[in-house]
DNA sequence: CTGAAAGCGCTAACAG
DNA sequence: CTGTTAGCGCTTTCAG
């Protein structure tokens, strides 16, 4: 029933090397050409990818990891990553992790041998240091990681400054004489530490008190909010490291009759298309999730076609995108 | 420098076939076993998924065709798809085709040579109908549509009844004593029709008046609702067959002072996170995403395990979950 | 321009 | 339990 390129040269009359070259686009005599094409079409042949693979010893695939594609930071990196990979010639199979360390060895496992090289999206994955053996799945293939390092011998890393993104956010707060200002971390992997440090840093210079609340739950901006509006009476701006938490803060304020904007700024992180659908429209560290992602699947397939790579890290700052929030 | 599994075998001082039963759980006895464990472990050898595969006629893997993964409905079925397909043993290349054309028969070229199967998310996808030598491609592999019907041997339909949940949501506002209720299209796909006209069906029932708005931009709710208001003063509720028209539609009307879910109800369709995040939240049509996904993953799994399958297409029917808008 | 033959890395009879 | 052998479907020398 399937028909391989053995049986098209017998139809075709001449040889599978002719077939093979016709199929790559070589030189081959006209009319030797066109019984090909008769047979091919006759058959609706199509060559197998994974026999041309197993000589290629790829199948132009590469794996993204996320924690979860719902969220529309982790959905945005697919996109352009997929996007840009198409361009280059690549297809994208994608991981949902959920941040769990088991379902990240079992898809590390099942990929490890298919894939081209891996683009682990987010600092969570750096946790996978910490385990040697999984490691050694991805020795033998180039990986590229954001906000984070692996260690392995082909890994490129390409930062985004999220640090530096609060801070600006922070002193640009400060500097609207805003003096109460509450910073809501969503999760606890390295990016989110370091959102918090760039909050710190800024109060602290200011000489400013700092009040940091803590949720794990993307949705859980309302309520964290609501706790703020209890325990911190005072608070005139509320930044978070998460859009959705931001959306979630706003919510809550505006059910309390607090003006957004006027009343209580708020600055969310990510700069999302959400941002846009907020209301009112949110304030947001734009960290360059099209810049950076393009970077990665560029740079992957630099280290996937050559062995020789600049190993050098690549980073990206943050800017303001500003809505009505703030 | 890339080891193989003769490479192993001479080094364990036994044949390939018993590395490869020692691969695949089989008996061999211990000293062997451990011979092989070790020289395993000495060159950290993994077996090539790619040679595995052109034995096996399968990769285990499958492609999912979404418009854009950055839209909420898309990131949902693809996370519960790859969840449920992860479960089953397969992988899920993702393909965002953006709905053209162009880029669903380039992607339909590269991946069906590579996978199992392929599941499309949307009715979009009925335009491949259109295009025989595209259709040619699937025509080898099974594959499983939503809301659609591809005109290839091995086929498998999953309909969610847009049209009778956008007739319900009618219904009820009808019931709650709306009169002028509009509803804002979004795209001009089978789906999107559907929906409109279980909308036009409940309105002309009740003897109401019907008017329909169009968008095709997926932020757009905001900008038609100014039209809405400045055309027809008193729409005293607005569906749409998309959430984030929806949402919105909830903040045109709030920067209007109009009370959204007293003054004005808004419904909006697929349920997706955002509505908890709209202000007020959003009441919607639940349109079974999960649900729905998990039956594309297994349905495809059972068409590329049996060659039999049961091809009468699975129907899902609609909800509305309720917030405050409505 | 074309064909024969070797090989990519693995699985699966088959005979021992 | 183990080894030999023949593929899986394609690309790629190497002669002709």
């Amino acid at each position: 029933m399937k028909i391989n390129i053995y049986d098209i040269a017998s139809e075709a009359d001449t040889s599978i090397s002719t077939v093979s070259r016709y199929l790559n686009n070589k030189n081959v005599r006209p009319d030797t050409r066109k019984r090909i094409e008769e047979v091919i079409a006759k058959y609706n042949y199509k060559p197998s990818a994974i026999a041309k693979g197993l000589v290629a010893h790829s199948l132009k695939t590469v794996a993204v990891f996320v924690v979860d594609i719902r969220m529309p930071h982790y959905a945005n990196a697919a996109y352009y990553i997929d996007n840009e990979l198409a361009k280059l010639g690549y297809r994208t199979i994608i991981c949902n992790t959920r941040g769990e360390l088991t379902t990240i060895v079992k898809y590390i496992e099942e990929v490890s041998s298919q894939v081209d090289g891996i683009i682990f999206i987010g600092s969570v994955f750096n946790e996978i240091n910490r385990f040697p053996d999984v490691l050694a799945n991805i020795t033998n293939i180039p990986v590229v990681i954001t906000n984070g390092k692996l260690d392995v011998q082909r890994c490129k890393s390409i930062y985004v400054d999220d640090e530096e993104g609060i801070y600006k956010a922070t002193k640009y707060l400060i500097e609207k004489n805003k003096r109460n200002i509450c910073y809501i971390q969503y999760s606890n992997n390295v990016s989110a530490l370091k959102k918090t440090e760039g909050y710190k840093k800024a109060m602290e210079e200011a000489n400013l008190p700092i009040n940091i609340y803590y949720t794990n739950d993307l949705f859980g901006g309302y309520e964290v909010t609501e706790n703020i509006l209890f325990s911190y009476k005072n608070v005139d701006a509320i930044i978070s490291g998460e859009d959705l938490i931001a959306i979630g803060a706003i919510r809550a304020l505006s059910c309390h009759n607090i003006v957004v904007g006027k009343d209580c700024a708020v600055i969310g992180f990510n700069c999302s298309q959400y941002c846009e659908l907020s209301n009112p429209t949110l304030t947001a560290i734009d960290n360059k999730i099209e810049e950076s992602s393009i970077a990665c699947a560029q740079s992957l397939k630099e280290m996937i076609e050559n062995e020789e790579f600049d190993d050098k890290p690549i980073t990206f700052n943050c800017e303001i995108k500003f809505g009505e929030s703030a």
